[in-house]
DNA sequence: GTCGGTCAGAGTTCAGG
DNA sequence: CCTGAACTCTGACCGAC
């Protein structure tokens, strides 16, 4: 009942209905149509994993259960031709596994169906390159108030040997990564509530706020990976780290960071762990 | 009106509340929260089956409808943190038509706060004391046919020795065992379709045939294992297993009980396998 | 109105190819 | 790696009170 799109007759015989795919036995309906157990798993794998098949034939392969494997493409092509509706596949879901603890794959997001998504990338790449441009101009005026010299991220430095590069970068310490991280928090805030941020646009204000309280600290920490290995990407036993004002971190010096400290009163080795 | 700690306003608006938990079309007040059937469904099974969950990334994942079973330790968390009161979970319903399939215990009924239910035990103690009587006088009937001395399986015999244990409890045979099996069940099967047994009166005779079919064996066995602790639990390394008919088995004798079988045509010591 | 039970159809796991 | 059998979990639906 589902759906009633579905392709077999309801129960007009009393023969079981077929898999609309392969014809064998169907297990009742899944993803709209009457299917088996096989081509049902088969679906749901290729939607939410995004596959993409190709028949090395003429694409009328047959799809009978002896044979269904044969060609994934026509397998899945006769899937979408039946019916098969791909919205039905849904997120996935937490583990039954205790043990198993770790995240099914960190490095990318997942849409509303929760499959990775690449649709975005054009619309967050228009976004980080507004984005870039009000920092350049932010940070000028934080460059002068250091008295040092002014350094676009936005330009990848390949070109030049590590004794040039840091006659560019500056050398961070805790309170002009403080400034530069505010100044950073707040741009990315207006453009996230100002409808620059394409993505962003359909969402209610008080979302907006929500998603930036879980984002921003995961932007950081993307973004100084981002700039690290743009401006020391092509150095051999790089140990240095770029942060978000535009300056560095070498690794063995992490607590001349948090040397000039305001507001932690703690041991500054410490802090770095 | 259940309970005025209602999160969401009551009706000021005309706006339908929502899911405290998902933010879904929330369907009244559960557990003392507007929220939606399936977050409902959701904790109320959770509750009743005293699930725990862990979380596979930060602890602060977004519950919303598409996403909203990625992760069950955050979904849980909400439903406690938005109010969902466990206590209103009840206990397991019976269910006429359920097989024994998977019940997080075969054995116990658990009650509103998902605790093993105690509250039959004296109406059980109650009735198990009246099966006792009718026992023991029925007993008397097959101890005189037996010419041997009455024992009654009330009575803890903690204080008396093993060599005088012995005078008073008879060894069993296949054939007394048998008797004192059939007496037994015709006991227990009138106690119950006779509704002498409160917790079956609420039963349709046909179901407490069924039940009783059920519960018979296994009564059997552990009134078995319980009459032997009566019987011999205070004696070391004992080795004999009262039976039904108040009579014991020692247990490298088993063939001895077989051995005056009328209607078994087979080697006493094979039967005892 | 809100409780629990039910079960089709989602998703997950994992041995075997 | 992919497949599919065997499993668990979800949520729409229903009856009970
Ligand atoms: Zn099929
Ligand atoms: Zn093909
Ligand atoms: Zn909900
Ligand atoms: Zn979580």
């Amino acid at each position: 009942m589902p759906f009633c799109n579905a392709i077999n007759p309801p129960s007009k015989t009393f023969v079981k209905p077929l898999c609309v795919v392969c014809e064998d036995d169907s297990c009742g309906q899944h993803f709209g149509q009457y299917s088996c157990k096989a081509c049902a798993a088969f679906f749901r794998r290729a939607v939410a994993s995004k596959m993409t098949f190709e028949c090395r034939f003429d694409k009328r392969c047959d799809i009978s259960p002896r044979v269904r494997n044969i060609c994934r493409y026509c397998r899945y092509q006769k899937c979408l031709d039946m019916g098969m509706n791909q919205n039905a596949v849904q997120a996935f879901r937490d583990s039954y596994d205790k043990r198993f603890t770790r995240s099914p794959s960190a490095s990318l997001s997942y849409n509303a169906n929760g499959h990775a998504d690449m649709r975005r990338l054009p619309q967050l790449f228009d976004g980080y390159a507004k984005f870039q441009h009000l920092r350049s101009t932010s940070f000028g005026m934080l460059a002068a108030e250091s008295n040092s010299q002014s350094w676009d991220p936005g330009v990848i430095y390949r070109s030049l040997d590590l004794e040039t590069l840091l006659k560019f970068i500056p050398q961070s310490t805790y309170s002009s990564a403080k400034k530069g991280c505010h100044m950073e928090t707040s741009l990315a805030y207006d453009m996230i509530m100002e409808d620059h941020f394409a993505p962003f646009s359909s969402l209610t204000p008080d979302d907006r706020k929500k998603l930036f309280d879980q984002f921003s600290v995961f932007f950081c920490n993307a973004e100084k990976s981002y700039n690290t290995y743009k401006a020391f990407g092509h150095i051999e036993n790089n140990d240095k780290v770029m942060l978000a004002d535009g300056g560095y971190v070498k690794l063995d010096e992490v607590y001349k960071y948090y040397v000039d400290s305001i507001d932690i009163n703690a041991d500054p080795e410490h802090l770095a762990r």
